[in-house]
DNA sequence: CGAATAGTGTCTTTAAGACACTATTCG
DNA sequence: CGAATAGTGTCTTAAAGACACTATTCG
């Protein structure tokens, strides 16, 4: 049976990331600065179109685009949700593929073309920079999903190095939540959840050594039945 | 600057729906038996091309294909997430958006060519059945969610109609969890969440005359701090 | 020692689970 | 009345919040 693949006219397709990291005790989001139109100029998720001879699926292109534009490698990726309209982009109708990340404070930097600048920007500023399409509005929503998340998992754990402190987990935390937690509360689920194994060595901080821990290794990112309290 | 939108091929893009809902103490999704190729005579989940011309956004193109399809309007809908690649699709690499809805219990028609039949399956007999592309793995998804959404919210209230026993919702919410649930608990809900009204009038339900409920005009479905445990 | 941060002990609070009890309807 | 289902009262339990207490390190 004949399939007509132009029946319909097919939408611009594109993946993005929003890419998250807590860095200077602020919530920053991985922009990257539009050197070629359409928003030229302005700052933009880092994403493109699909490669289709090579990418096995979109969350390969997520993460192809993430490297070539920002030369970051996410600890944690998933899908946010498509975001589409006829007015988001100039082009005519499209489609965002939005993909939510994680990753330990790092440095950034472009190597490609298409980009003028990449930086990590506190999301406080962004009400008063020029964002591209409707990249301000999906930024609000992946943020609102890292908070949701951070109330009943330890998603946060990805915005750390491979090793960290109670403090600086109860640091991250408190930062993506706007709002203080319990220490008790936090080494209650560290213990409960059965994520993490404590190294050999302690690290200093201040006052007493703090004890070191990581995430075990293949450990899966566990959801307790209760959320902190907002 | 001049942009060129052939620079690389995009995706074949379809949006689909899994519409659930709760008949006969079962929970069963809503399936068409394709008359179309690819996949001609197999089940499928309804849904299609977006027409870029007319539809806003996504949403509207899922909760037209549903409506042309199989004539049901639904009460909830929300994005599930993308399923994408090169396999899942014979005419090459492909996205479809899948969308996630519930609607109450109701007789089901088709009036386009493309469709032979139209069914509410029961969910466990999925595995028996010949289904197109990977929408079986899709429903699997969707279930899910709902499991996970039904020990959170009221979600399961869409699968009843208007007026409803506590009775009816406590049936429809073990079907879905697939597992018994305390009735105080469920009343401690109602009451906490304040979406629901008492109407005038009771119901016969084989014992004592039972109190109906319907959702508060503009009530928005909330979201419990706690698990049903499981 | 005192300041600072790490970590524990334990009482309170909240919301769910368990389950017995009362209430109403119908045959 | 008895069976069936609706709805209440209340004790128990699980996990978070609050917060005082001890422990360790450094200057």
């Amino acid at each position: 049976m004949h399939y007509d693949i132009n029946e319909y006219k097919n939408p611009l397709f594109t993946v993005d990331s929003v890419l998250f990291t807590v860095k200077e005790g602020a919530l920053k989001v991985l922009m990257v600065r539009r050197a070629k139109a359409p928003c030229e100029g302005c700052w933009g998720l880092p994403g493109g179109f699909v490669d289709i001879e090579n990418d096995m699926t979109t969350d390969v292109t997520a993460r192809r685009k993430l490297k070539e534009k920002t030369s970051v490698e996410p600890r944690y990726l998933e899908q946010l949700q498509a975001f589409s309209g006829s007015d988001r982009d100039p082009r005519g109708f499209s489609v965002t593929l939005v993909y939510f990340a994680l990753v330990t404070e790092q440095d950034v930097s472009s190597h490609i073309a298409s980009v003028e600048d990449v930086q990590w920007i506190d999301v406080k500023v962004l009400p008063s920079l020029d964002i591209a399409f409707d990249h301000k509005t999906i930024i609000e929503h992946a943020q609102k999903r890292l908070q949701q998340k951070a109330l009943y998992s330890m998603i946060p754990v990805y915005c750390l190095p491979s090793q960290f402190t109670i403090g600086q987990l109860k640091s991250v935390i408190e930062t993506i939540l706007e709002k203080p937690i319990q220490r008790k509360s936090l080494i209650r689920r560290i213990e409960a959840s059965d994520m993490f194994e404590g190294a050999e060595q302690k690290v200093k901080s201040g006052g007493r050594l703090a004890q070191l821990y990581s995430v075990k290794e293949g450990a899966d990112l566990v959801n307790f039945e209760r959320n902190f309290s907002v």
